[in-house]
DNA sequence: ACTTCAGACAAT
DNA sequence: TTGTCTGAAGTC
């Protein structure tokens, strides 16, 4: 019985099947093979057997040229069945593989998220499936030149030549015989250098050509350089001198191979109590430690601050290490990596993943990773997909924060994923917040550690009671304070740009987007108008486009740069900075000191904490959960629990919010006398709200969206796909819809959505499955299952 | 994801 | 007639 490859490849294909390469094995060490061998045990290995080959990358023909994929599985077909299949082409030698838990996770998310297999493949980002690749192939020696045709008469000599001289079909042929063998390897990365060709001579003599002597010998030295103009600059002669070199062919630009990057082990930022990260070290941490009878179970760190938390955290992870095993951090973005890597980094071996990672660098972690190197590994979505075959412990931070749901590919949410690579691993995994949010609560944790919270200094300034406007009263009373006291304030504003919306002050009408249901924000420092959804840029209209009136003005909605002209009015003296982005002013004054305001949008959330930090306020504090999501009012109180994060020094900043509604629950939570039992009781009377409406995570939802350039197409189609759903045996309560999407049309294509729930995330897969992704006529279909609308508080 | 192909339409 | 755009189908 025949053997087949079953392949995973990048591309939004179920797994495909292929039968595994021909040629004998290893290939990489064949005789006669450019490049064979000599690049270390871990980059020469190559499967002895197809069962073998499991979670190692494999080149498959591809339309015309080749993919490399995962071989995620190998079973025995019959001679029929291996009939129809193509064999692939190669396996590729060493680098990466898929280890079975990452196997499982991936094949998890893709059931889960009711996408082909290869949509999860490339959400982690397909490290070691890109390319390029040198593709090389010679006759099978046994094989008769003969047998070959007319264009095989090329392939007579024992030789390895380059499969692009050859036609795709004929290739597939050959293969298909067994006449081939082919190798499929990594492109070697080279780079243009400029190197020292020859030694000095008699033509270099003399003290006018003293800098060519002098540069040619740095060269020698100091080994190949960029260019002249480098070699110029680095070996301080005149820039002329270098290129004299050049023209007399003393030196000259050659193509060298760039030598493997060693591992980028993490570098420890100083513990300093003012230190930007905020982060205290793990050693002396006043905060509880989070204990380790929770194996296997799991663990849910809430409350405190994020030093206390952090504190519970690291030693968690440290103690994995210490016993010489791997532990994994995900953080929701990219900047905490960067920051919590280098405050783990003082207490254990660190290694970080993140998009910044140059190819070369990748490589080398994943290498050393996989080697089964103790270390603890620090990144965001993408570093799931490391192959660590140590990993005893998981641990998400800030877990319950949005920007763990993916916005593309699976869109899966990076939480989930993380505790089903912890099941699959047989990890324990802790989840990491400020609020143990109602999904966090649900993730079955053995434990819960609750930090306590001190109480805010909070306060709410009612704007219906409150004269000015963005600035009440009493909002520019405490800034003139801080003015005063010389300290700094950041404003928290719910939108960039200067308004949001231009509108005729005679018929009240505002400019819209011609593509989307949206008004068109107005940017008053560039003086134009700007969409925030699909990034269409217009200047503003001399009149008015309804009613022809001159009389164009801001309408309320003030956006940072709004915001930022008030305060400047208010307290003209002090600098005023703003963080969004459009402008990200260098905050360094403020980080060393300096008074000052700062005036952002939540992007703002995520400086480094301020040192004298006197005031945080919110300029339109509804905002925060007036949105369309079932999160919005968890996410609210979130935010308002992690302000105080945002201060480094012991004084502890006043924090108000401008509100329309100061009856709202979040804020009577915000500013219950106990705090901590405010919380919890938040919690509960959300997690009973979600019982009695069927939300998550009572049960699982998922939201269909079908678009079309034409209204009445896109809502016939979400129509018939309500109606296929229901012929199919939903329950009518699990199917909800068709409705126009809250934002009727984005892009010029027209929304629509249809809802389906199940009790359990298996059954709504399976209910997804009657979902038709390509239903043609020009209509397009996204699914999104535990959607998040994270985007519409903030545009 | 990406290519290839077919049909519609506009410009020559 | 040729070029350009859009959408559909297929990858084992």
């Amino acid at each position: 019985m025949p053997e087949v490859l079953h392949v995973w490849l990048p591309v939004p294909v179920p797994g495909l099947d292929y039968l595994p390469p021909h040629g004998p094995l290893p290939l990489a060490t064949a005789a006669g093979a450019p490049g064979a061998g000599g690049e270390g045990d871990w980059a020469s290995v190559v499967p002895e057997t197809a069962a073998e080959g499991v979670g190692r990358r494999v080149a498959v023909p591809w339309q015309g040229g080749l993919r490399v994929g995962w071989v995620a599985a190998v079973r025995r077909a019959s001679a029929a069945e291996a009939l129809d299949l193509r064999p692939a082409i190669a396996w590729i030698a060493g680098g990466p593989s898929l280890g079975a838990a990452v196997r499982a996770m991936v094949s998890a998310q893709a059931a889960r998220c009711a996408v082909p297999i290869g949509v999860s493949v490339a959400s982690f980002g397909a490290t070691g499936l890109k390319g390029p690749w040198r593709h090389l192939l010679r006759r099978d020696p046994g094989a008769p030149v003969g047998l070959l045709g007319a264009d095989g008469q090329r392939l007579a000599d024992d030789g390895w030549h380059d499969a692009a001289a050859f036609d795709a079909e004929l290739l597939d042929t050959w293969r298909r015989h067994g006449l081939l063998h082919e190798r499929v390897e990594e492109d070697q990365v080279s780079d243009r250098r400029l190197v020292a060709l020859r030694p000095a001579d008699d033509t270099l003599a003399g003290a006018a050509r003293e800098a060519q002597r002098r540069a040619l010998a740095w060269l020698v030295d100091q080994g190949p350089c960029e260019s002249a103009a480098a070699l110029a600059r680095d070996a301080a002669v005149p820039p002329g001198a270098a290129r004299a070199l050049v023209a007399k062919g003393f030196a000259g630009y050659l193509e060298v191979t760039r030598p493997p990057a060693s591992v980028p082990w993490v570098t420890a930022a100083p513990f300093d109590a003012d230190a930007p990260t905020g982060i205290g070290a793990a050693t002396g941490s006043a905060g509880r430690r989070a204990d380790d009878d929770a194996v296997a179970t799991g663990l849910l760190i809430s409350g405190g601050d994020a030093r206390a938390r952090w504190g519970a955290t690291l030693p968690w992870l440290v103690d994995a290490v210490a016993t010489g095993h791997q532990a994994l951090l995900l953080v929701p973005e990219h900047g905490q990596a960067e920051t919590l890597s280098r405050a783990a980094a003082q207490a254990v071996p660190t290694l970080r993943w993140g998009a910044d990672l140059a190819d070369d660098q990748r490589s080398a972690v994943a290498g050393e990773l996989a080697a089964g190197t103790a270390a603890l590994v620090v990144g965001t979505y993408p570093a799931l997909a490391l192959d660590l075959p140590g990993l005893v412990r998981v641990a998400v931070w800030d877990a319950a924060s949005g920007s763990h749901k993916q916005l593309a590919g699976a869109r899966s949410v990076g939480r989930r994923d993380a505790l089903e690579l912890a099941r699959a691993a047989g990890a324990a995994w802790a989840l990491v917040d400020p609020l143990a949010t109602a999904e966090l609560r649900a993730a079955g944790a053995g434990r819960e550690l609750m930090l306590p919270r001190p109480k805010p200094r909070a306060a709410l300034l009612d704007l219906r009671h409150e004269r000015g406007w963005p600035l009440c009263a009493p909002l520019v009373r405490l800034l003139r304070q801080v003015a005063e006291r010389g300290r700094q304030a950041l404003l928290v504003v719910p939108r960039r740009g200067y308004a949001a919306a231009l509108g005729c002050r005679s018929c009240g009408e505002v400019v819209m987007c011609p593509h989307c249901d949206l008004p068109l924000r107005w940017h008053a420092r560039v003086e134009r108008l700007r969409c925030h959804r699909c990034g269409v840029e217009a200047a503003a209209p001399d009149v008015c486009p309804a009613c022809g009136a001159p009389d164009l003005a801001p309408r309320p909605g003030a956006g940072t740069e709004w915001v930022a002209e008030a305060v400047q009015g208010v307290v003209p003296t002090l600098s005023v900075l703003r963080w969004d982005r459009d402008q990200r002013d260098d905050p360094a004054p403020l980080l060393a000191g300096e008074p000052g305001v700062m005036v952002g949008t939540t992007a703002a959330l995520r400086l480094p904490p301020l040192p004298d930090l006197a005031l945080v306020a919110l300029t339109a504090g509804d905002a925060l959960h007036d949105h369309e999501d079932v999160r919005a009012e968890e996410g609210s109180l979130r935010t308002l629990l992690s302000l105080p994060d945002l201060a480094s020094s012991g004084r502890r900043p006043l924090l108000v919010a401008q509100v329309h509604r100061p009856e709202h629950e979040v804020w009577r939570t915000w500013l219950a006398d106990d705090l901590d039992a405010a919380v919890r009781a938040f919690i509960d009377r959300v997690m009973a709200r979600r019982r009695a409406l069927g939300y998550p995570p009572a049960r699982h939802w998922a939201r269909v969206q079908l678009t079309h350039r034409d209204r009445a197409t896109a809502a016939s189609a979400a129509h018939a796909l309500a109606g296929r759903l229901t012929a199919a045996g939903l329950p009518e309560d699990d199917v909800l819809g068709p409705a126009p999407a809250p934002l009727a049309r984005a892009r010029g294509r027209f929304a629509f959505h249809v809802l389906v729930r199940a009790d359990d995330e298996a059954t709504l897969a399976a209910r997804l499955a009657h979902v038709d992704s390509r239903p043609g006529g020009g209509v397009q279909v996204q699914v999104d299952v535990d959607p998040y609308d994270i985007e519409t508080w903030l545009d």
